[in-house]
DNA sequence: GCGGAGGGAGTACCG
DNA sequence: ACCGGTACTCCCTCCGCG
C-alpha cells in the first residue's frame, strides 16, 4: 500500500547486525506511523592512487574483507573538482572496515566512513525532514511495541513530494522547578517540586509535589501524561543541558527508569550536545536565542517579550534565589506555581513563534528539525552543501586537524567625525556570496600555485593573486547562485500576500532560512574546521570585496558625491537624487554588482571611531550602532543616558540640552532613585573561572556565585553591581541577586557609566567629563550651560 | 615606594 | 566550533624618579 506521510524524524538501529532505518512521521489521517526500512545498504569511497587500477584495488578489498564487504563499484567521482577513480564499497561496519583498507596497496584514502547512516539515507534518497513523502509499504504488527498508531516496513524508499505544509504538530512545553534552599539544585540531593507543562493547544497541567505527593510521584505522573498525550515535539528551555539531565540523575536517584519516549527508551544525548528522545521532536528553545543578537540576557522572560508573547507584563518574577523561599511559605507558594506556569505559556508560544523557521532550516540543510537547531552555523552550511554537493559527484572530504592562519578582511574606512546631513546608505546586495559567484570562488575550482593555467582560463583575485578557473562552475556558483534565486523568488511571492496569512509567515521562514545559509558560505570557506575549508576562497572573496567598495568610493567621488564613511559592502554618502542614482547605475554595469539605497538619514552623527554611529531615519526613530546603547556589558542607566542624549543631539542639534540633561540624570542617580534593576551589569563568562588569566569583575562575581553553591557553565552570564569599597574595581563586585542598593557605588555609575557613555558623544560638542561632572547648583549650572551656548 | 604609560586580556560589537 | 576588523575598559607590569 501506499503510504503518504509527513517526516518528523529518523533513527537507526543496529540489529543483529543489520541496519534499520526508523522513519518517524505523521500521515493525512493524521496517524503517527512508523516506518521501518530494511533495506538500505551503507557504503564508503576508498579512493584509488593515480597510478592504480580501480578494479585491481576492488579485488584485492574482495580478497583481503571477505564477508565483511557487500557490493563493491568501480565509480568516478570528484574531489576538490579533481577527477578520482574510487571503489564504492557497501559494508555493514564502515568505520573499522575503512580503517583496515586503508593499508592497502593502490590505496590513496577512505572517504565518507565518517558519515552517520540515518544522513546517508536521507541525502541519498532525497529524503528530507519537515516535509511530505510517498511511500510504498507493508503494514506491520506492532512486535517493537512502540508508541505509534500503525508501523510499516518499506517496501522502497520513500520519495518526496510537492506539498508544503506541515500537518498539525501535538506539542507540550515544559518548564522543571526543582528545590534547592541555597544555590543550583543537585539531582541526588533535591526534588523536583513542579513540572508545569502547556500543550499547543493550551491545555494546562501541572505536576507539583504538595503534601503528600513526592517527586517520584510526580516524575511518574508526568512520564505518564507525555505517554497519553503522546507528544510529536516537546518544548523547554535549557533543556539539552539542564533538564533533561537533571531528570535523568533524578530519576537515578529514584531508581525510576525515565522511559517516556515512543520507543519506550531513556532520552540519550546525540551529535551536537542534543538530548535525543526516539520519535519525538525534543527542541530547546535556548538553541534558537542566537537569532536575537539585540536580546542580550537570554532568559525566557526576555526572549518572550522580543517576540511579544509575553503574557503578563506585571507579573511576579521568582528569581532562582528565592525560589525556595517562595516554594516553603504556604501563603507565597500558590505565586510561585504561577510563574512556573507562565514559563511553560512563554515556552509554548515562543515554540509556535519559532517552529516555521526552524522547519524550513530543517528541510532546507536536511538535517532533522531537533539536530538543526542545536547545531551551530557551520554545521548547518556543511550538511547543505553535502546534500547539494552529492547531486555533483563532488566526495565530501573528511575533517581534518589544520594550523590557524589569518587572512585581510573587509575594508573599513575611517569616519568623517560630526553632524551631516541627508546621508544616504548605499549596500551591495549580498556582496560575498555574488563576488563568489561573479568569480567563480569555490573550493573545488582554486588553483593552486603551481597548477598551469587552464584551458578555459582563470579569473586571479586583486592583492593575494588566488586563481581560480572560469569553467566549469564550482559548487559554490551552482549553490549561490540557486540559493538567491530562491530566495528572489520567496520574496517575489510574499508581496502578494497578507502579512498576518499562514503563507506569508511560512515564506518568510523559508527565506530567512535562506538568507542564513546564503551568508554562511563566505565564512565558511574561511573556518579551519571546515571540511571544505580553502582559506584562499575566503581571502579572494574578501579581497575582492576590498577592490569593489574602492572602485565604487572612486566613482562615487568622481559623481560628486562626499562619502563620510563605509564598512565592507557599505558606503555613507552625501544625497543626491541624480547623482546617487547614476551610481547605482555605474556600480552595475562597471561591476556588475548590485546595490541599493537601504537607508537614508535625515541626520548622522560619528565620533572619530569605526563602527560606532546613530542616525535619524525620517520617521524620526534612531538607528544607533555600535555605540554602548548597543552593547548589553553597560548597564541600563549609561544606555539609557546615551539614548537620551542622541536623541537631543539628532533631533534639536542642542548639545547644551543634552548636558542638562545628562547632568539631571546624574541627580537622580546620586539620589539613588534609578532602579536598582538599570545598575546591573551582564557579562558572559568565556572560559571556566580557573582559566582567566588576569582579575576581572565578572569572574570575581561568579566565583562568588559558585561559593553559593550555583552552578556556572561557560557561555552563562553574570549579573553583577559595583559596591562601594577600596581598592581595584573586581574587589568591590557583587552579583546584583545578593547586593542591596545600599551599598551600591553610586560613584561608579555616574564616573565610569553613565558620563563616559554621555561624553563620548557629547564630546565632539566640546563638552566633556568634567563638565558634566561639575557639580553646581541650578543657577550655577544653568550659567555654566549658557557659558556652553555662548562659546 | 609610587604613579603613570602602555601593552595585554577580556568582551562585545559591525558587516 | 563561520570570518576578520574594531572599540573600549580594566588589569598589571615596568620604568623613571637624583
Amino acid at each position: 500500500m501506499k503510504v503518504t506521510f509527513w517526516l518528523l524524524d529518523v533513527n537507526s538501529e543496529s540489529k543483529e547486525g543489520a541496519v534499520e532505518l526508523w522513519i518517524w512521521g505523521i500521515d493525512q489521517a493524521k496517524n503517527r506511523v512508523l516506518i521501518v526500512d530494511h533495506s538500505f545498504q551503507d557504503y564508503f569511497y576508498v579512493v584509488v592512487k593515480d597510478d592504480a587500477d580501480p578494479a585491481k584495488v576492488a579485488d584485492r578489498i574482495r580478497r583481503e574483507m571477505g564477508d565483511a564487504v557487500g557490493k563493491l563499484e568501480t565509480v568516478e567521482r570528484r574531489y576538490f573538482g579533481v577527477p578520482v577513480q574510487a571503489v564504492k564499497v557497501y559494508c555493514r561496519d564502515k568505520g573499522k572496515v575503512a580503517k583496515l583498507v586503508r593499508s592497502l596497496e593502490g590505496v590513496k584514502e577512505c572517504l565518507e566512513d565518517d558519515i552517520r547512516v540515518s544522513i546517508r539515507y536521507l541525502i541519498d534518497n532525497n529524503v528530507v525532514p519537515c516535509s511530505w513523502h510517498i511511500v510504498e509499504a507493508t503494514a506491520e504488527e506492532n512486535v517493537l511495541q512502540v508508541r505509534a498508531d500503525k508501523v510499516y516496513a518499506a517496501n522502497s524508499p520513500p520519495v518526496l513530494l510537492d506539498k508544503t505544509e506541515a500537518p498539525q504538530l501535538r506539542t507540550l512545553s515544559n518548564y522543571l522547578t526543582a528545590y534547592s534552599h541555597e544555590g543550583s539544585p543537585k539531582p541526588d540531593r533535591n526534588p523536583v517540586i513542579i513540572i508545569s507543562t502547556v500543550t499547543g493547544e493550551g491545555k494546562e497541567k501541572q505536576f507539583s509535589a504538595d503534601e503528600d505527593k513526592d517527586d517520584k510521584q510526580i516524575i511518574q505522573e508526568f512520564s505518564n501524561y507525555v505517554k497519553t498525550y503522546d507528544p510529536d515535539l516537546i518544548s523547554g528551555y535549557g533543556t539539552n543541558t539542564k533538564d533533561w539531565n537533571y531528570l535523568r540523575d533524578r530519576c537515578k536517584s529514584l531508581k525510576l527508569k525515565l522511559a517516556l519516549d515512543r520507543a519506550c527508551s531513556t532520552p540519550h544525548t546525540s551529535v551536537y550536545g542534543h538530548k535525543s528522545l526516539t520519535g519525538i521532536v525534543n527542541l530547546d528553545l535556548a538553541d534558537f536565542a542566537d537569532q536575537f543578537p539585540e536580546v542580550k540576557v537570554k532568559t525566557i522572560e526576555n526572549l518572550a517579550d522580543h517576540l511579544g508573547v509575553m503574557i503578563l507584563e506585571n507579573r511576579t518574577v521568582v528569581e532562582d534565589v528565592d525560589l525556595a523561599a517562595y516554594w516553603d511559605n504556604p501563603e507565597k507558594r500558590a505565586t510561585l506555581k504561577q510563574f512556573a506556569l507562565d514559563n511553560a505559556h512563554c515556552i509554548k508560544d515562543i515554540t509556535a513563534a519559532l517552529l516555521d523557521f526552524a522547519m524550513q532550516l530543517s528541510a532546507l540543510v536536511s538535517l532533522p528539525l531537533d539536530h538543526v537547531m542545536t547545531a551551530a552555523a557551520g554545521f548547518r552550511t556543511e550538511w547543505f552543501l553535502i546534500k547539494r554537493v552529492q547531486k555533483l559527484g563532488e566526495l565530501i572530504p573528511k575533517r581534518i586537524e589544520q594550523p590557524y592562519l589569518s587572512y585581510a578582511g573587509g575594508l573599513v574606512l575611517k569616519p568623517k567625525p560630526g553632524l551631516h546631513e541627508d546621508i544616504a546608505v548605499l549596500d551591495f546586495k549580498s556582496m560575498y556570496p555574488n563576488l563568489m559567484i561573479a568569480y567563480n570562488l569555490s573550493p573545488d575550482t582554486y588553483l593552486l600555485p603551481d597548477q598551469k593555467t587552464p584551458a578555459g582560463g582563470f579569473y586571479e583575485a586583486p592583492e593575494v593573486k588566488h586563481r581560480f578557473r572560469k569553467e566549469p562552475p564550482g559548487f559554490y556558483k551552482e549553490i549561490l547562485t540557486y540559493l538567491i534565486g530562491v530566495r528572489a523568488n520567496i520574496r517575489s511571492q510574499m508581496k502578494n500576500l497578507g502579512r498576518d496569512t499562514v503563507e506569508f509567515r511560512v515564506l518568510d521562514a523559508r527565506q530567512k532560512a535562506v538568507k542564513v545559509i546564503t551568508n554562511a558560505a563566505y565564512g565558511y570557506a574561511g573556518w579551519i574546521g571546515a571540511r571544505w575549508y580553502r582559506k584562499p576562497v575566503a581571502e579572494a572573496a574578501s579581497a575582492w570585496g576590498r577592490y569593489t567598495i574602492q572602485t565604487a568610493i572612486q566613482m562615487a567621488e568622481k559623481e560628486g558625491l562626499q562619502v563620510i564613511y563605509g564598512d565592507t559592502d557599505s558606503l555613507f554618502t552625501t544625497y543626491d537624487e541624480k547623482k546617487t542614482a547614476a551610481l547605482v547605475k555605474e556600480i552595475k554595469q562597471e561591476l556588475g554588482l548590485e546595490v541599493e539605497t537601504a537607508q537614508r538619514y535625515v541626520r548622522v552623527f560619528f565620533t572619530e571611531a569605526k563602527k560606532r554611529y546613530a542616525g535619524l531615519f525620517p520617521d524620526g526613530s534612531l538607528d544607533i550602532v555600535g555605540l554602548e546603547v548597543m552593547r548589553g556589558d553597560w548597564s541600563k542607566v549609561a544606555q539609557k543616558v546615551q539614548t537620551g542624549v542622541l536623541k537631543i543631539i539628532l533631533k534639536e542639534k542642542s548639545p547644551e540640552k543634552a548636558a542638562a540633561y545628562v547632568q539631571a540624570e546624574i541627580a537622580e542617580l546620586r539620589q539613588r532613585k534609578t532602579p536598582f534593576r538599570d545598575l546591573i551589569i551582564w557579562k558572559t563568562l568565556t572560559k571556566p573561572v580557573e582559566a582567566y588569566e588576569v582579575n576581572a569583575s565578572h569572574v570575581e562575581a561568579a566565583k562568588a556565585l559558585k561559593a553559593k553553591g550555583w552552578k556556572l557553565a561557560v557561555g552563562d552570564k553574570v549579573g553583577y553591581v559595583i559596591v562601594q569599597g577600596e581598592g581595584q574595581l573586581y574587589k568591590r563586585v557583587k552579583p546584583y541577586i545578593y547586593a542591596s542598593y545600599g551599598e551600591v557605588d553610586v560613584e561608579y555609575y555616574v564616573s565610569k557609566q553613565v558620563v563616559p557613555a554621555a561624553a563620548r558623544i557629547l564630546e565632539s560638542f566640546d563638552i566633556d567629563e568634567k563638565m558634566l561632572l561639575a557639580q553646581k547648583g541650578k543657577t550655577e549650572k544653568e550659567k555654566s550651560l549658557l557659558e556652553f551656548a555662548g562659546s
